[in-house]
DNA sequence: CAAGTATTTCAAAAATTGTTGAAACATCAA
DNA sequence: TTGATGTTTCAACAATTTTTGAAATACTTG
């Protein structure tokens, strides 16, 4: 929701005399750039530069390479890294004897994608929707009978919201299962704006889809 | 990334002697899951709250109600409301020659999700692109023969980026239209932990995509 | 073990973001 | 126009998040 920081002088203009964009300068603009996206995906910014700097590296990086590369704090670098080695997108190798950890990145972009996905967007979802059903369930128990019609308006949001949810979150497990999307159902909801190509109307209500 | 602050005790207990959660608090606990996932997604929790209190009451709100409903100030109401109208995912109307406006929130969950999808995370994608395109470029430019390996190396790592990039923004823009995703491709790179169930095994390079 | 270097931790500082409340503004009726 | 009420704006305040830097810890070699 936020972006760009003020640009650290460091060490940027280590080699700034052409015309086109030093190296490290285009580097630094990249880093950024996937920051920026990464940030809008609800993580540090840091998260994302360092990520890609190792993504963008040949060879593995000490901690301190990324230190001076990004111009970042050390306490920055280590808690950064130990994120993404929690999510499982970079990787740790202490070459033979060596004192000095390297660090490279996962090399497959689904793969770090996917976890993601999975570990928190997916729970996310679910947490939501639990608290929805509770909701609902206290809105309208047992006997859907007779009941003030307030009641039954957002008992009936609540399942709109609710089936809304499993959709999505039916999409997303299935794409994390097979890694790929080929799914038939829509919104099912509202058609309203949804005039979508050819294919048929069913309006696929899959057995595992509780709602 | 984060999640519930204390919750204010404003006027939630107004009727507070059932077992079961009195209306009031039903409603704010779910206003107050709706608005957690709403941050998630990167707006502010407010703004998921007020929402889904318009969106869970059968007639119009003035702001007061909101107010009142939510224990927030004048302000905050009035900058929400101002935000929800600017995503056109709520509606004001003034009742005949009343003075009090009423707020109404958009019904069709569909016509909500697609147009933040489509106003902000595709353009934060494009955005991203854009950088990722230049990068490259200024990495290797016009003559693509004889550069150093490092170079050659973060090149190729660029255009994985934007392929995915693509691929992203294209089934994003193709759900937009259609409101449908029934697409064959997937992620085409690495392919490692992706063994997909029954399909054509078709790599997919569709005209559109540049990359 | 001691010295030297790498790494982590974490309290405090900085930066950012969100909320309030009161003043300014708008609108309408009398 | 004035008074009453509803609405918006925005500077100050509050809360949260991020980053730093230095102390503590770990690890290796001599």
């Amino acid at each position: 929701m936020k972006t760009s920081q003020t640009i650290p002088e460091k060490k940027l203009a280590k080699n700034s005399t052409s015309l086109a964009p030093s190296c490290d300068e285009t580097l630094y603009a990249t880093c950024e750039a996937v920051g920026d996206l990464i940030q809008f995906w609800g993580f540090k910014k840091l998260t994302g530069m360092v990520w890609c700097y190792l993504y963008l590296s040949p060879e593995p990086c000490s901690a301190l390479e990324i230190r001076e590369g990004l111009g970042i704090s050390a306490g920055s670098v280590s808690m950064t890294l130990k994120e993404l080695l929690h999510w499982g997108v970079v990787s740790r190798s202490t070459p033979h004897g060596e004192r000095t950890q390297q660090f490279t990145a996962e090399g497959d972009l689904w793969k770090m994608v996917s976890k993601v996905l999975r570990e928190r967007d997916l729970e996310q979802i679910e947490r939501t929707l639990d608290t929805l059903r509770n909701s609902r369930e206290a809105l309208f128990p047992a006997d859907r009978s007779k009941k003030e019609s307030l009641e039954k308006f957002r008992a009936a949001r609540l399942t709109e919201m609710i089936q809304a949810g499993n959709l999505v979150s039916g999409l997303l497990s299935k794409l994390l299962k097979t890694g790929r999307i080929n799914v038939r159902p829509f919104w099912p909801f509202h058609l309203g704006s949804l005039v979508g190509s050819g294919a048929r109307k069913k309006q696929s209500q899959k057995k595992g889809t509780r709602s």
